[in-house]
DNA sequence: TTGAATT
């Protein structure tokens, strides 16, 4: 897991006690910028195939958005896992930190917090840590590195087969570069207390400094991926496969196959109507909030937009939602998955959302 | 034995 050390105190500090909070507006500090650091948060861990709609819609369902990007490659168009959003509301800021901070997307977990400051000396605080004792935590490592600043995350990469254990290779992200460049100085070629070996402490690359090769094969996956029909059912089977074997904390109840699952396409379904593929989710509680379809559904793909129908005078759920998801294979998936899940003391209904059902 | 953290 990443660590986060930054105070609070820092960020109070930097809003400074002359700012004003508008009723329904950002703070304006007296001397006329906008104050944002209460409003503007970054979002770290995106998953690869995720869009500016994906990521505007999830961050949207919490409250108003003054502005938000999802930060690309400047040459390739990629995403580079990460992303801003600006609230109009800082309540709405805090509200999105509480709910959607460590929400499970496909492979990956997010993390949300508070952006700091933009500032050139935050840039490049970043350093990789190799020949570290298999046996040093990822705390103990902070520990080691703390007296050279504030760190902002830490990771030690560990062994995908032998699960969990470490590579002796790990990353430290200060707060600002001087610290990482003190760092540098100070433990670059030292042995950490009982170590037999020295560690290497550098700077990291940057992990966009793909080589050409790399980056022609990630240009020819992406428009690969954009031309491709629909997969074959074998390749779909395999996916499926895939998914229920990573566990992503769904159980499954009763199984449908995929096949299953095709021989619906065409008959009734409202179908891929531009946006993607609208699915029914019945039998939520009335408590029941965007986050949580975000959470059930967000693990198999590309979701665009999560809606939870809510009675207009209680404004409890009414029972049932609907997701929109991109590529049918993956929307197909999660239906196969989540069709019979248990949640809490209910089991789901999820389907393809039919003509028949939208009268309701 | 190198991960997408400052628009």
């Amino acid at each position: 897991m990443v660590t986060q050390i930054i105070s609070t105190m820092e960020t109070q500090v930097s809003n400074g006690p002359s700012g004003t909070s508008l009723p329904n507006g950002p703070v304006i500090s007296t001397n006329g910028s906008t104050d944002d650091s209460k409003t503007n948060l970054i979002v770290n861990y995106l998953p690869q195939n995720m869009t500016q709609e994906e990521f505007k819609s999830l961050f949207g369902s919490i409250g108003e958005i003054e502005s938000c990007k999802l930060v690309r490659d400047k040459i390739t168009g990629q995403s580079l896992g990460y992303g801003f959003v600006n609230y109009v509301d800082p309540n709405d800021a805090d509200k999105a930190i509480n709910t959607l901070n460590g929400l499970k997307l496909q492979t990956k977990t997010i993390k949300v917090s508070y952006a700091r400051p933009s500032s050139a000396s935050i840039r490049d605080a970043n350093l990789y840590v190799s020949g570290l004792p298999k046996t040093m935590s990822q705390k103990d490592m902070e520990q080691l590195f703390s007296q050279y600043g504030r760190i902002i995350t830490s990771r030690i990469l560990v062994d995908q087969v032998t699960a969990g254990i470490s590579r002796g290779v790990g990353f430290i992200r200060f707060d600002k570069r001087n610290e990482a460049e003190e760092a540098i100085k100070g433990l670059n070629g030292q042995k950490p207390l009982g170590a037999a070996e020295p560690i290497t402490v550098k700077f990291a690359n940057n992990p966009s400094q793909k080589t050409g090769q790399a980056l022609l094969t990630q240009l020819y996956q992406t428009a690969a991926r954009r031309y491709t029909g629909p997969l074959h059912h074998q390749t779909q089977r395999f996916r499926l496969d895939n998914l229920l074997n990573a566990s992503y904390g769904v159980k499954r109840f009763s199984p449908i196959t995929i096949d299953s699952m095709t021989s619906l396409a065409g008959v009734n379904l409202t179908g891929p109507t531009g946006a993607g593929w609208c699915i029914f989710v019945y039998n939520l509680s009335p408590e029941a909030d965007e986050s949580v379809l975000w959470q059930l559904f967000g693990p198999f793909g590309a979701v665009t937009n999560v809606k939870v129908i809510r009675d207009f005078t209680t404004n409890k759920c009414k029972g049932f939602g609907f997701v929109t998801m991109t590529n049918y294979d993956e929307a197909a998936m999660a239906i196969a998955s989540l069709n019979g899940y248990r949640l809490g003391d209910r089991v789901l209904q999820v389907s393809f959302k039919t003509s028949k059902q939208h009268k309701a």
